[in-house]
DNA sequence: TCTATTTTTTTTATATTTTGAGAAATTAAT
DNA sequence: ATTAATTTCTCAAAATATAAAAAAAATAGA
């Protein structure tokens, strides 16, 4: 263990079910003595990166919410679309739970999300959680604007039940670029149905998507045209903000060359 | 530079202002050669405490994201404070901003917020932001549980204005200490006022506070009652589940343990 | 309070890792 | 196609981490 991978090691054992360790639990899982783990325990906690409970257990320190922070004020994805999350609730025909998601690594993680107040089912689209690549409408409008070679290999590390499976996948995400939208039922929550759309900006390297999911039983085929109308047009808005904080990150980053 | 600090001196560079960094422009900031931070920018990407951007820039990654989310679900304070939030601001009987912060190093951390949908002014006070440890209601109830030497030690890291002020400060501590509650004006943010009770778990190494923060302009004598009423009510609320939570920590590790 | 136990820090020599300068390779821009 | 910028690679020297044991400090129990 050498490098940073020490310290992930160590965050990453934390985790909602089990979000506080002992330096003993954490030598033992990680099969590394107690004293090396005790100093860069305390090395982490100085950083604030962890923080000391009670009973001798350590816990997920405070840095992670001030650069939580910094980041939901400075994302470019999540400054434009956070805005029109709730607008977008508003504007659809039935209740729903509205989310922007974006690919990191080989997972969709949903970055910003807004849920009608009378939206009673739980979604597994929360804010910080990592969604399957190949699974549901968010992740579909993100992976459907990837193509070549990274799109066999992010679908390369992918379990399928079948390669008939796979080929399907790979002829509906065909289809659905062409479209311009995806919608899928029920692959991540059942009960649930999503519409999505793709959000992206080259220059910002980012592939996301702005996607809208509602309860089956309050579905009905007449919704359609305005879900889709209300998904297109907020994707288009969002991504025209994207582009102008694009710019304004550009003119700032000038200014300060210059004058430092 | 060794250690933690390594990767934590890059990520400090990271602001609200400044959210993107070339490997280039850190080299210079810290005066590190190029080759050593684009070594350690990179183990950062795959660990994905930073991301790449366009032009070479990066930023904060998604770790960032998913730990503050586990901090956010596991979190015993804001899981058992973050419910009565909302509560509080329905309550009150002006419109406000409803904070719970603790005690994090030298300052005090906001570490959920709820502000009424009508209240138009912007506070100081929102999740992830460092406060002062001297100013505010917010701040003072939680320092006014500390004592001794540990008192000392945080209040000589402060700068106040002259020894008169020092002595004051501690004066009105000792006071609001007997009273169980804190009230001050416009220290942190110009015609807002802010009242605060004391949140603390022992076991759990929780220093923290509860207030509630109004317009100057809405206030009238009047309110005060129930406003100490519902933040004493809620403060203790909040004292009992999160002794709760603390009860269920324990009893879940006792299994694992005695499984494990 | 004193004692036993657990947690944390310190101390070592040794093994491992990091460093940084420059060269080489890759990528992007003209 | 050429040039410039960015990123990776190499390697020997320097710096740091490691782990075992001992010491110290903190905590719990009687």
């Amino acid at each position: 263990m050498s490098g940073f991978q020490r310290y992930k090691k160590i965050l990453d054992l934390f985790s909602e079910e089990r979000s506080s360790w002992t330096v003993l639990e954490i030598s033992k899982s990680l099969k590394s003595p107690s004293s090396t783990i005790y100093r860069i325990v305390r090395e982490m906690v100085m950083a604030e990166f962890l923080e000391s409970a009670s009973g001798s257990y350590f816990r997920l320190g405070p840095a992670f919410i001030k650069f939580n922070r910094i980041i939901k004020f400075s994302d470019p994805l999540v400054r434009a679309g956070q805005p029109f999350l709730k607008k977008l609730a508003n504007e659809n025909p039935i209740t729903s739970v509205n989310v922007l998601a974006r690919l990191y690594g080989n997972n969709v993680m949903c970055v910003a999300d807004y849920k009608s107040p009378s939206f009673k089912k739980n979604t597994s689209y929360q804010r910080g959680k990592l969604m399957p690549l190949i699974y549901g409408a968010t992740s579909r409008a993100i992976i459907m604007q990837i193509t070549g070679k990274r799109l066999e290999d992010l679908i390369n590390l992918e379990n399928f039940k079948s390669d008939e499976d796979k080929k399907n996948f790979l002829k509906d995400l065909k289809s659905d670029r062409k479209k311009g939208y995806c919608f899928t039922e029920g692959q991540v929550d059942k009960g649930l149905i999503g519409f999505a759309v793709s959000i992206s900006n080259k220059k910002l390297g980012i592939e996301a998507s702005l996607s809208s999911i509602f309860n089956l039983d309050d579905f009905l085929l007449e919704h359609e045209p305005l879900i889709y109308a209300n998904l297109t047009t907020y994707g288009l808005l969002v991504e025209k903000y994207i582009n102008e904080i694009f710019e304004d990150i550009q003119k700032y980053h000038h200014e300060t060359n210059s004058i430092g």
